[in-house]
DNA sequence: TCGATAGTTCGACATATATCGAATATATAG
DNA sequence: CTATATATTCGATATATGTCGAACTATCGA
Protein backbone atom coordinates (compact mmCIF):
# COMPACT_ATOMS: atom_id res chain seq x y z
CA UNK A 1 0.00 0.00 0.00
CA UNK A 2 2.09 2.86 1.21
CA UNK A 3 5.71 2.50 0.57
CA UNK A 4 5.95 6.09 -0.24
CA UNK A 5 6.30 7.47 3.12
CA UNK A 6 9.51 8.19 3.02
CA UNK A 7 10.02 9.66 -0.56
CA UNK A 8 11.43 12.65 -0.91
CA UNK A 9 8.87 13.98 -3.36
CA UNK A 10 10.67 17.37 -4.78
CA UNK A 11 13.85 15.70 -4.73
CA UNK A 12 12.51 12.63 -7.15
CA UNK A 13 10.46 15.00 -9.31
CA UNK A 14 14.08 16.65 -9.98
CA UNK A 15 15.35 13.64 -10.88
CA UNK A 16 12.41 13.54 -13.58
CA UNK A 17 12.18 16.80 -14.52
CA UNK A 18 16.46 15.99 -15.63
CA UNK A 19 15.24 13.33 -17.87
CA UNK A 20 12.00 15.16 -18.94
CA UNK A 21 13.65 16.52 -22.14
CA UNK A 22 14.69 14.62 -25.32
CA UNK A 23 17.98 15.87 -25.41
CA UNK A 24 19.03 15.42 -22.43
CA UNK A 25 17.86 12.23 -21.98
CA UNK A 26 19.97 11.20 -24.66
CA UNK A 27 22.89 12.20 -23.08
CA UNK A 28 22.09 10.24 -20.22
CA UNK A 29 21.61 7.39 -22.68
CA UNK A 30 24.82 8.13 -24.32
CA UNK A 31 26.24 8.06 -20.78
CA UNK A 32 24.78 5.21 -19.28
CA UNK A 33 25.43 2.93 -22.26
CA UNK A 34 29.36 4.04 -22.40
CA UNK A 35 30.53 4.23 -18.89
CA UNK A 36 28.26 3.26 -15.87
CA UNK A 37 30.54 2.86 -13.03
CA UNK A 38 31.03 -1.10 -12.51
CA UNK A 39 30.12 -1.61 -16.11
CA UNK A 40 33.17 -3.76 -18.50
CA UNK A 41 33.88 -0.82 -20.80
CA UNK A 42 36.82 -2.37 -21.91
CA UNK A 43 39.33 -0.17 -19.92
CA UNK A 44 41.53 1.34 -22.87
CA UNK A 45 38.19 0.63 -25.68
CA UNK A 46 35.23 3.22 -25.22
CA UNK A 47 35.70 5.55 -22.67
CA UNK A 48 34.44 8.02 -24.31
CA UNK A 49 32.61 10.13 -21.57
CA UNK A 50 33.75 13.81 -22.09
CA UNK A 51 31.39 16.62 -22.93
CA UNK A 52 31.86 17.12 -26.21
CA UNK A 53 31.26 13.35 -27.00
CA UNK A 54 27.90 13.44 -24.85
CA UNK A 55 26.82 15.80 -27.15
CA UNK A 56 28.37 14.62 -30.53
CA UNK A 57 25.29 13.04 -31.94
CA UNK A 58 22.96 15.84 -31.10
CA UNK A 59 23.47 19.19 -33.06
CA UNK A 60 23.12 22.01 -30.40
CA UNK A 61 25.59 24.47 -29.37
CA UNK A 62 28.25 24.13 -26.83
CA UNK A 63 26.95 26.14 -24.62
CA UNK A 64 23.38 24.61 -24.94
CA UNK A 65 25.26 21.40 -24.52
CA UNK A 66 26.90 22.33 -21.27
CA UNK A 67 23.48 24.05 -19.94
CA UNK A 68 21.86 19.98 -20.13
CA UNK A 69 25.28 18.92 -18.38
CA UNK A 70 24.27 20.88 -15.58
CA UNK A 71 20.92 20.30 -15.25
CA UNK A 72 21.69 16.67 -15.28
CA UNK A 73 24.64 17.53 -12.43
CA UNK A 74 22.21 19.48 -10.17
CA UNK A 75 19.48 16.52 -10.67
CA UNK A 76 22.23 15.01 -9.38
CA UNK A 77 22.70 12.12 -11.92
CA UNK A 78 25.65 12.76 -12.76
CA UNK A 79 29.45 13.43 -11.44
CA UNK A 80 31.92 15.18 -13.16
CA UNK A 81 35.93 15.84 -13.06
CA UNK A 82 37.95 17.07 -14.83
CA UNK A 83 40.98 15.31 -16.50
CA UNK A 84 42.70 17.58 -18.15
CA UNK A 85 41.42 19.75 -20.87
CA UNK A 86 38.02 17.95 -20.58
CA UNK A 87 35.67 17.21 -18.01
CA UNK A 88 34.93 13.58 -17.36
CA UNK A 89 31.47 12.62 -16.88
CA UNK A 90 29.80 9.65 -14.90
CA UNK A 91 26.28 7.89 -13.89
CA UNK A 92 25.45 8.53 -9.84
CA UNK A 93 24.79 5.33 -9.25
CA UNK A 94 22.50 6.66 -5.90
CA UNK A 95 20.76 8.66 -7.49
CA UNK A 96 19.58 6.57 -10.03
CA UNK A 97 18.89 4.03 -7.60
CA UNK A 98 16.40 5.78 -6.15
CA UNK A 99 14.98 6.76 -9.08
CA UNK A 100 14.38 2.93 -9.95
CA UNK A 101 13.09 2.01 -6.12
CA UNK A 102 10.58 4.24 -7.35
CA UNK A 103 9.39 2.27 -9.87
CA UNK A 104 10.41 -0.95 -8.02
CA UNK A 105 7.89 -0.12 -5.27
CA UNK A 106 4.81 0.81 -7.86
CA UNK A 107 4.85 -2.93 -8.59
CA UNK B 1 26.49 -2.21 -24.11
CA UNK B 2 23.09 -0.81 -25.48
CA UNK B 3 20.07 -2.15 -24.45
CA UNK B 4 18.62 1.20 -25.82
CA UNK B 5 18.35 0.48 -29.39
CA UNK B 6 15.10 0.56 -29.32
CA UNK B 7 14.12 3.06 -27.25
CA UNK B 8 11.23 5.55 -27.82
CA UNK B 9 12.87 8.61 -26.37
CA UNK B 10 10.45 11.10 -27.06
CA UNK B 11 7.74 8.61 -25.40
CA UNK B 12 10.19 8.13 -22.28
CA UNK B 13 10.57 11.88 -21.68
CA UNK B 14 6.95 12.57 -22.23
CA UNK B 15 6.67 9.92 -19.30
CA UNK B 16 9.10 11.89 -17.37
CA UNK B 17 7.93 15.08 -17.70
CA UNK B 18 4.79 14.29 -16.55
CA UNK B 19 6.27 13.56 -12.79
CA UNK B 20 8.58 16.34 -12.96
CA UNK B 21 6.43 18.51 -11.59
CA UNK B 22 5.81 18.12 -7.67
CA UNK B 23 2.05 18.27 -7.35
CA UNK B 24 1.63 15.99 -10.59
CA UNK B 25 4.03 13.67 -9.15
CA UNK B 26 1.97 13.76 -5.61
CA UNK B 27 -1.22 13.28 -7.73
CA UNK B 28 0.52 10.05 -8.59
CA UNK B 29 1.85 8.38 -5.80
CA UNK B 30 -1.80 9.14 -4.40
CA UNK B 31 -3.11 7.33 -7.46
CA UNK B 32 -0.44 4.07 -7.30
CA UNK B 33 -1.00 3.63 -3.58
CA UNK B 34 -4.68 3.24 -3.47
CA UNK B 35 -5.52 1.73 -6.68
CA UNK B 36 -2.75 0.02 -8.53
CA UNK B 37 -4.65 -2.34 -11.21
CA UNK B 38 -4.37 -5.81 -9.65
CA UNK B 39 -3.70 -4.97 -6.09
CA UNK B 40 -5.77 -6.03 -3.26
CA UNK B 41 -7.48 -2.78 -1.94
CA UNK B 42 -9.71 -4.66 -0.28
CA UNK B 43 -12.92 -3.69 -2.81
CA UNK B 44 -15.31 -1.58 -1.02
CA UNK B 45 -12.65 0.17 1.43
CA UNK B 46 -10.24 2.93 -0.07
CA UNK B 47 -11.43 2.94 -3.87
CA UNK B 48 -10.89 6.65 -3.85
CA UNK B 49 -9.74 7.44 -7.38
CA UNK B 50 -11.55 10.02 -8.50
CA UNK B 51 -9.87 13.43 -9.27
CA UNK B 52 -11.28 15.26 -6.87
CA UNK B 53 -9.83 12.96 -4.20
CA UNK B 54 -6.40 12.76 -5.92
CA UNK B 55 -6.25 16.59 -5.48
CA UNK B 56 -7.91 16.56 -1.94
CA UNK B 57 -4.10 17.14 -0.28
CA UNK B 58 -2.78 19.28 -2.97
CA UNK B 59 -4.56 22.85 -2.13
CA UNK B 60 -4.52 23.58 -5.76
CA UNK B 61 -7.77 25.12 -7.60
CA UNK B 62 -10.15 22.47 -9.46
CA UNK B 63 -9.01 23.85 -12.89
CA UNK B 64 -5.33 23.44 -12.03
CA UNK B 65 -5.64 19.67 -10.94
CA UNK B 66 -8.02 18.93 -13.92
CA UNK B 67 -5.01 20.26 -15.87
CA UNK B 68 -2.73 18.21 -14.19
CA UNK B 69 -4.14 15.18 -14.52
CA UNK B 70 -5.19 15.98 -17.90
CA UNK B 71 -1.07 15.84 -18.72
CA UNK B 72 -0.83 12.25 -16.69
CA UNK B 73 -3.07 11.08 -18.90
CA UNK B 74 -1.77 12.19 -22.24
CA UNK B 75 1.79 10.87 -20.93
CA UNK B 76 -0.17 7.34 -21.13
CA UNK B 77 0.37 7.22 -17.08
CA UNK B 78 -2.93 7.25 -16.29
CA UNK B 79 -6.29 5.93 -17.73
CA UNK B 80 -9.75 7.57 -16.94
CA UNK B 81 -13.42 6.63 -17.21
CA UNK B 82 -16.36 8.30 -16.06
CA UNK B 83 -18.44 7.43 -13.18
CA UNK B 84 -21.22 9.21 -12.82
CA UNK B 85 -20.77 12.85 -11.66
CA UNK B 86 -16.92 11.60 -11.15
CA UNK B 87 -14.05 10.54 -13.25
CA UNK B 88 -12.51 7.02 -12.40
CA UNK B 89 -9.02 7.30 -12.71
CA UNK B 90 -6.29 4.75 -12.81
CA UNK B 91 -2.71 3.45 -13.56
CA UNK B 92 -1.67 2.70 -16.50
CA UNK B 93 0.32 0.17 -16.16
CA UNK B 94 1.92 -0.54 -19.43
CA UNK B 95 3.69 2.77 -19.55
CA UNK B 96 4.64 2.50 -15.42
CA UNK B 97 6.47 -1.06 -16.97
CA UNK B 98 7.93 1.02 -19.72
CA UNK B 99 9.47 3.38 -17.13
CA UNK B 100 10.05 0.94 -14.79
CA UNK B 101 12.40 -1.23 -17.19
CA UNK B 102 14.60 2.05 -18.61
CA UNK B 103 15.51 2.01 -14.86
CA UNK B 104 16.09 -1.36 -14.73
CA UNK B 105 18.25 -1.79 -17.74
CA UNK B 106 20.41 0.85 -16.26
CA UNK B 107 21.55 -1.62 -13.60
C1' DT C 1 54.31 33.09 -24.93
C1' DC C 2 50.98 32.00 -28.43
C1' DG C 3 47.57 29.24 -30.46
C1' DA C 4 44.41 25.50 -30.24
C1' DT C 5 41.07 22.62 -27.75
C1' DA C 6 37.36 22.04 -24.34
C1' DG C 7 34.01 24.00 -21.61
C1' DT C 8 31.46 27.80 -19.14
C1' DT C 9 29.00 32.09 -18.38
C1' DC C 10 26.09 35.71 -19.84
C1' DG C 11 22.41 38.24 -22.08
C1' DA C 12 18.71 37.99 -25.29
C1' DC C 13 14.85 35.93 -27.07
C1' DA C 14 11.01 32.75 -28.15
C1' DT C 15 8.30 29.24 -26.36
C1' DA C 16 6.29 26.39 -22.74
C1' DT C 17 4.26 25.82 -18.27
C1' DA C 18 1.64 26.53 -13.86
C1' DT C 19 -1.71 28.88 -11.99
C1' DC C 20 -6.06 31.21 -11.30
C1' DG C 21 -11.05 32.60 -11.79
C1' DA C 22 -15.07 32.68 -14.65
C1' DA C 23 -17.88 30.34 -17.55
C1' DT C 24 -19.42 25.96 -19.16
C1' DA C 25 -20.60 20.97 -19.28
C1' DT C 26 -22.33 16.56 -17.27
C1' DA C 27 -24.74 13.83 -14.11
C1' DT C 28 -27.60 13.03 -10.00
C1' DA C 29 -31.10 14.06 -6.54
C1' DG C 30 -35.38 16.30 -5.23
C1' DC D 1 -37.24 21.35 -14.02
C1' DT D 2 -34.02 23.04 -10.69
C1' DA D 3 -30.32 22.84 -7.66
C1' DT D 4 -26.09 20.66 -6.48
C1' DA D 5 -21.74 18.10 -7.14
C1' DT D 6 -18.01 17.10 -10.15
C1' DA D 7 -15.06 18.17 -13.64
C1' DT D 8 -13.47 20.81 -17.98
C1' DT D 9 -12.44 24.68 -20.96
C1' DC D 10 -10.86 29.22 -21.74
C1' DG D 11 -8.29 33.50 -21.34
C1' DA D 12 -4.97 35.98 -18.74
C1' DT D 13 -0.67 36.28 -16.51
C1' DA D 14 3.68 35.33 -14.30
C1' DT D 15 7.48 32.39 -14.35
C1' DA D 16 10.52 28.81 -16.22
C1' DT D 17 12.98 26.73 -19.95
C1' DG D 18 15.71 25.87 -24.31
C1' DT D 19 18.37 27.87 -27.43
C1' DC D 20 21.83 30.71 -29.50
C1' DG D 21 26.13 33.54 -30.15
C1' DA D 22 29.71 36.23 -28.04
C1' DA D 23 32.91 36.60 -24.67
C1' DC D 24 35.47 34.31 -21.23
C1' DT D 25 38.29 30.57 -18.55
C1' DA D 26 41.25 26.59 -18.27
C1' DT D 27 44.51 23.38 -20.04
C1' DC D 28 47.80 21.65 -23.10
C1' DG D 29 51.45 21.75 -26.87
C1' DA D 30 54.81 23.93 -29.74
Amino acid sequence: MSNYRNIDVDQLARGFKALSHPNRLKIFLQLVSCCVPGTNCAADEVQECCIGDLGAALDIAPSTLSHHIKELHQAGLLQMARRGQRMDCRVDTDTLATLREFFEATS
